[in-house]
DNA sequence: TAGATTGTTAATCGATTAACAATC
DNA sequence: TAGATTGTTAATCGATTAACAATC
């Protein structure tokens, strides 16, 4: 694999790319070219080349990608082929949909716990698993080898919640919490600012009323 | 206000700025350099200053930024000062959450009621708010002048639905179903796809792991 | 072999950063 | 007025698109 370091922009592409063949491969269709993807996917052919020429030569000249295999091929990339060990840190609506929705399992994330500091939670089962007090998650994620946390805390209390994550060998968190964390490098964080993404939508409705 | 046309990696800026903003006038600071902002949000103040030109000149040469004008202004720019009429469909975990988390109502996102296509769901309250059958959607859209979906049911049946809140006047879609929606010209989409999210991070947490 | 389509280089476009004149 | 900092133009950087030679 090269050394050269791939940009976001690529990146959050592939989980696209990925469902769309995925879809593909449902339907049982065996190969596809970049101009047929282009055309379903609404991106150039160009681009799409671009992007996973940057994994290697997964195509054949005249003949296109096999759709299963470029499939499987992204799937690692993203490294779907490997087992995560995941908690929920913060039980309340949102983590509680998360921890329902979670047929993320199929994906290869294992929900192995969930953390409140809400004593009335204390018990409480979700999806077959207890919630557990605040103060174990320390040495829960040190002993379980919890690769991936996911934050849906208010924002007050989400910064020192990953601080104590990341002493304790924590990976990578996917922060719900309406705030910037600030992790040492190689601790990676993706945010889902709902807020955020229902302003960028408000903004557009906007925008194109002023211009009518 | 100008023409011109913004783009999207501006307007997914504005709401950072809006938070950050809103943290700064919280804690009763009253005025900003962007060379201070920089330090704060870790973006160029160059860049900081080209944003907020996009929108017309907010700040005063010599003297910075004015953080409650600011805040206001980008406030607006976002179309918060509106009030938004909304509606989710879709009563599972997530939409119950979000309807749960929604104090976007002060904001001035109206919660105004909440669709589901499960009988066993219907008239059950969510804060304050009945399920109503999803047979009701369209002929309350139209009604009570709802401007914004948000979409927290499964991919199936997400791209009809989609088409019949467009028939019916809808503004713009929160999406938070696993697909890709086709809508006109002048509806806008925001999606939310969670299961992509969390791809992003794994690729991240499995790039650095082959790094180092 | 001829046709199709990739892989890859080159050209273009757009976004970010730097620089500095305008001005409070 | 002098100092500070914006608003804005110019330079740079990176990402996207176009073109085409390589090759299946």
């Amino acid at each position: 694999m090269d050394n050269k370091e791939i940009s976001q922009a690529v990146i959050a592409r592939l989980p696209r790319y990925f469902r769309y063949l995925g879809e593909l491969r449902d339907e049982g269709i065996e190969r596809i070219s970049s101009q047929e993807l282009s055309d379903i996917m609404k991106v150039t052919a160009s681009q799409i080349r671009q992007d996973f020429n940057n994994f290697g030569g997964f195509g054949q000249q005249g003949y296109g990608y096999k759709v299963e295999y470029l499939y499987e091929e992204i799937g690692k990339i993203l490294g779907l082929d490997k087992l995560h060990h995941l908690i929920i840190v913060g039980a309340g609506n949102l983590g509680q949909a998360l921890a329902n929705y979670m047929n993320f399992e199929r994906r290869g994330f294992l929900f192995k716990g969930m953390f409140d500091s809400n004593p009335a939670l204390y018990g409480k089962k979700i999806r077959d698993m207890q919630v557990r007090p605040m103060e174990e998650m320390e040495a829960f994620v040190r002993e379980n080898e919890i690769d991936i946390a996911v934050l849906t805390i208010p924002k007050a209390g989400a910064v020192s919640v990953a601080e104590k994550l990341v002493q304790n060998g924590i990976r990578g968190i996917w922060n719900f919490a309406h705030v910037d964390l600030n992790v040492p490098p190689g601790i990676q964080v993706e945010n889902v600012h709902l807020s955020d993404s229902l302003m960028k939508l408000t903004y557009n409705i906007n925008r194109f009323e002023q211009e009518t």
